[in-house]
DNA sequence: ATTATACCCTAA
DNA sequence: TAGGGTATAA
């Protein structure tokens, strides 16, 4: 497989990381995702294994771009300005990929795990070969943190469109870039897209900024995440170093050498997060590896395929009481990294991934056919697309842009594990505590450092 | 200490 | 009418 022109080569097998997985479900909201499509025929050499992908991302000074064949990692950088000299180009590039090996985790061998989940988990062990590759990005915690206060009651779908509506609103452009070539496109002129890096905590803290996200469409959130933003900047004052990030996101940075349950109390403060959001900022940018997220979805896949009690009511709530009991059965499952191991299944159990492999989520998937799903493993290797898919990066005039909610589809009729007595831990923090703690936070954060 | 209800918006 | 939750008030 020849390497796209302009991109650089890093060897890495597509069982250690599927980009197709991991970009879309649910971690990041912030990836521009462009379908390739190839002639099947003409003077263009194409090999089955050739990347159908292209995936970027803006960080606060460059563009990363990646594609993605079996076997290979591709990419690429694009800045504001073209580098200088070679020799700065290639530094340039140097800094891209000790940024992918951080964000991507690559020094946390994927296949190792698979293998451990296998045995613990005879669940697991059905699904691995049809959901390999997904693994746990190592994230910036405080766009983790907005991201998902956004996702309160929501979905993908509309998570990623607030995400890209809050970092075109609130920070300049870093550039505009062409889509990659599209042959199916090539007699539209097509427009560059501009990227936009996610903005600091001090700009979203200007009280304004409530009203401008109501507008925007973020509805009860709207408040959550100015007044999260003015809450971080206020305990630690910013000296304004222009381009660096700033003291908060630097604090929120130093949550990683706390314990999980010490920095869980820290983001607790927060306005708009709770224990669930709090979860998912721990697993997926603070290094909390064995933390479990505990959503609707995660409990009925408890329920379903590891014993857990249903619920009591009929349409019980999630009580505290319950998240801890699917959290710790779930962690004795999984062990050391049971948030990892949480991602896969969850994935595996959104819909858009029933048919994991082809493109999109409006396509007539197999989706509700659990049946199919539960047989043996059908191997899909990643079908270049024969028809332009649609991509969640279409362009959006207006704001209503028919969305698909990613609904639960069953993962399987498994035989349920037998109920296990699990043992509470932890307890949830009155509302009391929660009040004195967000009254200390401005004390606490400003002895911490 | 637990439990119920509103909340903003979208899809069904 | 319910949803990939959280903040409030009972």
């Amino acid at each position: 497989m020849a390497t796209p022109v302009g991109f650089h080569a890093l060897p890495l097998p597509i069982v250690q990381l599927s980009l197709a997985a991991v970009l879309k479900c649910g971690q990041s909201f912030r990836w521009s995702i462009f379908p390739l499509l190839y002639a099947s025929h003409g003077d263009i050499a194409v090999s089955p294994t050739s990347p159908t992908h292209e995936y970027r991302f803006c960080l606060r000074d460059r563009l990363v771009c990646l594609r993605q064949s079996p076997d290979t990692l591709f990419y690429h950088t694009v800045f504001p300005e073209v580098p200088t000299s070679p020799t700065q180009k290639a530094l340039k590039e140097a800094e891209t990929l000790t940024w992918l090996r951080d964000y991507f985790q690559l020094d946390i061998d994927l296949m190792k795990l698979y293998e451990d989940w296998s045995n613990r988990d005879p669940v697991f062990n059905k699904l691995r070969s049809r959901f390999s590759g997904i693994r746990m990005l190592r994230q910036d915690p405080w766009e983790n943190l907005v991201s998902f206060i956004c996702s309160s009651n929501n979905n993908i779908s509309r998570i990623t469109k607030m995400v890209t509506s809050l970092c075109k609103h609130y920070s300049p452009p870093l550039l505009s870039l062409l889509p990659p070539c599209q042959l199916d496109k090539l007699g539209e002129n097509q427009e560059p897209e501009s990227y936009h890096p996610f903005p600091p905590p001090s700009v979203l803290a200007a009280p304004e900024v409530a009203s401008v996200l109501r507008s925007l469409g973020f509805g009860y959130r709207a408040e959550f995440i100015q007044r999260t933003a003015a809450m971080l900047v206020t305990a630690h004052d910013l000296d304004t170093a222009a381009d660096a990030r700033e003291p908060s996101e630097k604090w929120l940075m130093t949550l990683r050498d706390l314990d999980t349950s010490e920095a869980r109390e820290e983001l607790l403060k927060f306005i708009g997060v709770g224990r669930k959001v709090a979860d998912c900022i721990l697993l997926m940018s603070l290094d909390k590896r064995e933390v479990i997220p505990v959503d609707t979805h995660v409990q009925q896949i408890a329920v379903k395929h590891y014993g857990l009690r249903a619920s009591s009511g009929t349409k019980a709530n999630m009580t505290p009481k319950l998240y801890d009991e699917v959290n710790t059965k779930l962690a004795k499952v999984w062990g050391d990294y049971a948030g990892w191991a949480h991602s896969v299944l969850f994935t595996a159990d959104l819909k858009s991934f029933s048919s994991y492999g082809l493109p999109s989520p409006s396509s007539p998937a197999i989706s509700a056919d659990a049946e199919s799903l539960g047989k043996e493993a059908i191997a899909v290797p990643p079908t270049p697309p024969l028809t332009p898919s649609p991509s969640p990066i279409k362009r959006r005039r207006a704001r209503e842009v028919t969305s698909q909610p990613e609904q639960a589809v069953a993962i399987r009729d498994e035989e349920t594990l037998q109920p296990d007595d699990s043992s509470f831990s932890g307890s949830a923090s009155s509302l009391a505590d929660r009040v004195k703690k967000r009254r200390r936070v401005t004390v606490d954060v400003a002895t911490k450092l």
